[in-house]
DNA sequence: AAAAAAG
């Protein structure tokens, strides 16, 4: 399991009959650490700060005492229009992601909904802002869109949930999260979830937040030792032919591809579906539509890759997902650890390959610093730059069984008659030319001594790399 | 330096 369970019963901690009813229906009779912590502390009236990463448990962390809270007091006393709960969220897809969750553990209450974000036609959110509404989940911007047109009206609000505080404000959001939560009444609960704790995010706490209770997990990348992590050095305009090899290679079902740039993604997605391999890309530049209709592809198995930005990084659940690709490692290398979490979800294993060009060296050096381990290199088998138009037929003949959804051995990423080459990144990338890396081992280039060396100096000289220009962009989008 | 989010 890669996301622990305690010895606790989700019977034990207070939840209402028709909220247990809703999560045994959804398969789950533990509760994630963070949801044994989270929930009591939510149940008792109090605000809470939380530090977890998603891919937690986080988000039944505080929909399931929400609900509980929400439904203790029956809606006929509710005035109508007015969200009893305000859930905030960076992406569109998470919001339209908590927002199920909502559903489905709401679904034996008489609670109501609903999802507002950017990006869709408002005609409809206002039309349904107008009806009952308990729990509102929404990105700031659209939210303040609506609010400024007082289409909804936040002063009945009991709870707050800012989600991912930490995104949001490096997605500058602070002045709208701050316009937000001016119009909230000052008598309400105070939850606040976050990955990191910089001193912005104190700040933020501190003004928003009165004698919270504070529950924290480990972070997932110390924990993520089910999903088996390699590197393949490749010069990054071979990575595209290398992808297109790697998914047919392996016959991977399903994969999630990670760009460093929106035109990047587009540019992977068309190569490969020009190499007859069904792909999709998401990013922020994509239509609403385009996004959602991709992810649900990808969600129920009928897209076999989605090539995304760092957009999907964090906090999409993707069930079941065998097999993450960094095309290019991601600049901040905590995005490395939220990108590979993607897999390895809900007890199932995962596998993440990178490709490498020797110009990622040291975002490279950055992440094996963050996760304390180093990565292995693996050389591909088989592959030559550019005299790989389609790559050789597997030995053995595929069945057409479907796709094993329940993997619980090896990852696919590996099969087993794969030799994997672990080469120190000195013995590849001092001894031989790029051009050279894909060629198949000869003799001389077996260096097994060197197959551990365990490198010393991975931080000589670069200390972490903080983030630091993106959390000011003080002008906002200018209003 | 890129991406996300209002249009």
């Amino acid at each position: 399991m890669t996301i622990e369970t305690t010895s606790l019963n989700f019977n034990e901690l207070g939840l209402s009959e028709p909220i247990q009813r809703a999560i045994a229906d959804a398969g789950y009779t533990t509760p994630t650490p963070i949801q044994a912590k989270a929930i009591p502390q939510v149940l008792s009236g109090g605000d809470l700060l939380a530090g977890a990463q998603t891919g937690t448990g986080k988000t039944a962390g505080f929909t399931l005492p929400i609900l509980h809270l929400l439904s203790q007091k029956p809606l006929s006393e509710v005035a109508k229009g007015h969200p009893r709960c305000l859930m905030l969220t960076p992406t569109r897809e998470l919001a339209a992601q908590i927002e199920e969750s909502v559903k489905t553990y709401g679904k034996y209450l008489p609670l109501t909904s609903t999802v507002i974000f950017g990006g869709v036609n408002a005609n409809p959110q206002i039309a349904r802002l107008k009806k009952p509404l308990d729990i509102l989940v929404a990105t700031p911007g659209r939210l303040l869109d609506h609010a400024n047109q007082k289409n909804v009206d936040l002063s009945g609000v009991e709870i707050l949930v800012l989600d991912e505080a930490d995104r949001m404000l490096d997605m500058g959001f602070i002045r709208d999260i701050k316009k937000i939560l001016a119009m909230l009444p000052k008598q309400r609960q105070n939850l606040l979830f976050s990955a990191t704790f910089s001193d912005e995010i104190k700040a933020l706490a501190d003004g928003l937040l009165h004698n919270p209770g504070f529950v924290e997990v480990a972070r997932r990348n110390t924990a993520s030792e089910l999903v088996e992590q390699t590197v393949h050095m490749v010069a990054q305009s071979h990575k595209r032919d290398l992808m297109s090899y790697l998914i047919k290679h392996h016959d991977w079902k399903q994969v999630l591809v990670f760009t460093r740039t929106k035109h990047g993604a587009n540019r992977l997605a068309e190569k490969l579906i020009k190499d007859d391999i069904q792909a999709a890309a998401i990013h922020g530049n994509k239509s609403q539509g385009a996004r959602t209709k991709a992810l649900a592809q990808f969600k129920d198995g009928s897209m076999r890759v989605l090539v995304a930005t760092d957009i999907a990084a964090r906090g999409l659940d993707i069930d079941q997902l065998p097999q993450v690709v960094n095309f290019e490692l991601p600049n901040v290398p905590e995005d490395y650890v939220h990108r590979i979490g993607r897999t390895g979800r809900a007890g199932s294993s995962g596998a993440a390959v990178s490709l490498v060009d020797r110009e990622e060296l040291k975002l490279l050096k950055d992440i094996e610093k963050l996760i304390k381990r180093e990565i292995p290199k693996v050389h591909v088998e088989g592959f030559t730059p550019n005299a790989n138009p389609e790559p050789e037929a597997p030995r053995a003949p595929r069945q057409p069984h479907g796709r094993p959804r329940k993997q619980q051995g090896k990852p696919q990423g590996q099969p087993q008659n794969a030799p994997s080459k672990i080469l120190s990144e000195a013995a590849r990338h001092q001894a031989m030319p790029q051009s050279a890396l894909f060629t198949p081992p000869s003799p001389n280039r077996h260096q097994p001594n060197r197959q551990n060396v365990n490198r010393q100096n991975a931080n000589n000289g670069n200390a972490s790399r903080g983030n630091t220009n993106s959390t000011h962009r003080s002008g906002g989008r200018g209003r």
